[in-house]
DNA sequence: AAATATAATTATGAATTCATAATTCAGTCA
DNA sequence: TGACTGAATTATGAATTCATAATTATATTT
């Protein structure tokens, strides 16, 4: 029995928690913004109907707030959310870290060298932007090597909501070098196939990730207040 | 500054999702069993509109599967998918032991003793049911007592899911008294507030309750191919 | 002019309607 | 009898409509 893959149609509300979801961690709709109906249905061309149904799932991920007879807005990126996210994305890092090993086979590994040394040229140039890109390749692909489409899923929709305060702070040198010292690290971990490791320096890595950027809005709050 | 909580009405496909959400971990509506929106719009007394947003929301978390043009469908437990849920479980429990540890305070601590004490008592007397609730009770308070809301709302989901579980296979007595043990070192380690180690412990208890679930499941499917 | 009360407008929650896809069922033919 | 065809029925996806809550604008009072 070949298992040919279902056709799947997609509807309205799937393509628009897509493409609301995008535009929100894109920063196109900022934190705290108020989305008035009307105006989505009239740029997406659509309905009220599927555009609501949207906003409902969308509510129940965390990236829009719901305020009943009030509409939605986009949900804000508060230091207390980081704080609560981040050791939760941690937590599955380490896991991630646990399944790769124990999953991935040599293809998959070259895979994510040469993703690994695409981040790193990346860095040499200090592009930001592809930096961004190539480490976002690696996490994904060691997830995928996970192969746990639940622990994705979950991982996805997380990291997507703190991703969004790349938006409100900004990666400082001194946390870029350390964190392509983790990288290089975690490689190595990844070569030995060291599981156990391997999940604690991909947790620690996270939680570094959430100290700098936490530092930095810190920071910001701070010369804000003094002005 | 007084937090003055905002007062919050209710909206239909709230109310829906939740009501829809226990009827599915109760069992009530069986895993693969069709959802007629209809049926269900006379029963609830509403229109299709609120059901179909509360049911794209309940897809999203994974309760329900939509197939487009063909409607709703309870989403089955299947094997593959405990195997998957149970490891991010027990990651997230892991994270809630070591927090629970460092925030708890002696009236929390008090207060999960006692509903450790009522779980022995439904023990000793073999009440499975009064034993799931306490033993709920307790996890639900440690996950309380790490005062990570997003933590909670992602654990809730997930062992909801895999609660549903419970409806395909019967508690054996020697996992029975394994997991009373390993609830007993865990206070003991709760009371120690030694994080590290009840987060590993709470992990592997997790862990146990998964490979007893899926060892019954097997024996399950066994028995079923034997007739 | 500022503050309040009232009316007009707009936006939202939910029911209804409409077009179309899927399913059921009767009829036909081998 | 049993597989196929096509009409009738039903269910679904999405637009529209309707009632009401929220907001804005206007009028009134001090």
């Amino acid at each position: 029995m070949t298992a040919i893959e279902h056709i799947k149609r997609p509807t309205l509300h799937e393509e628009l928690v897509v493409r609301l979801r995008e535009l929100i961690v894109e920063d196109v709709l900022k934190p705290g913004e108020k989305i008035p109906e009307k105006d989505l249905c009239d740029s997406f061309g659509v309905s009220r109907t599927p555009l609501r149904e949207a906003l409902k799932v969308l509510a129940s991920e965390g990236f829009v707030v719901l305020q009943t007879n009030r509409g939605a807005r986009v949900a804000s990126v508060t230091r207390e959310e980081l704080l609560e996210a981040f050791p939760i994305i941690a937590a599955l890092e380490q896991l991630v870290g646990e399944l790769a090993c124990r999953n991935l086979d040599a293809a998959g590994l070259r895979s994510i060298e040469s993703r690994h040394e695409a981040m790193i040229a990346a860095y040499s140039t200090r592009n930001r932007k592809r930096y961004f890109k190539a480490n976002q390749d690696i996490h994904e692909a060691l997830i995928e090597a996970s192969g746990n489409t639940l622990l994705k899923s979950h991982h996805e929709l997380l990291a997507a909501r703190v991703q969004r305060a790349r938006f409100i702070v900004n990666l400082l040198d001194e946390r870029w070098a350390q964190a392509i010292e983790e990288h290089e690290a975690m490689m190595e971990l990844l070569r030995k196939r060291d599981g156990k490791k391997l999940g604690e320096l991909m947790k620690q890595h996270m939680m570094n990730k959430c100290a700098a950027i936490i530092r930095a809005i810190d920071e910001t709050e701070q010369s804000e207040a003094g002005n």
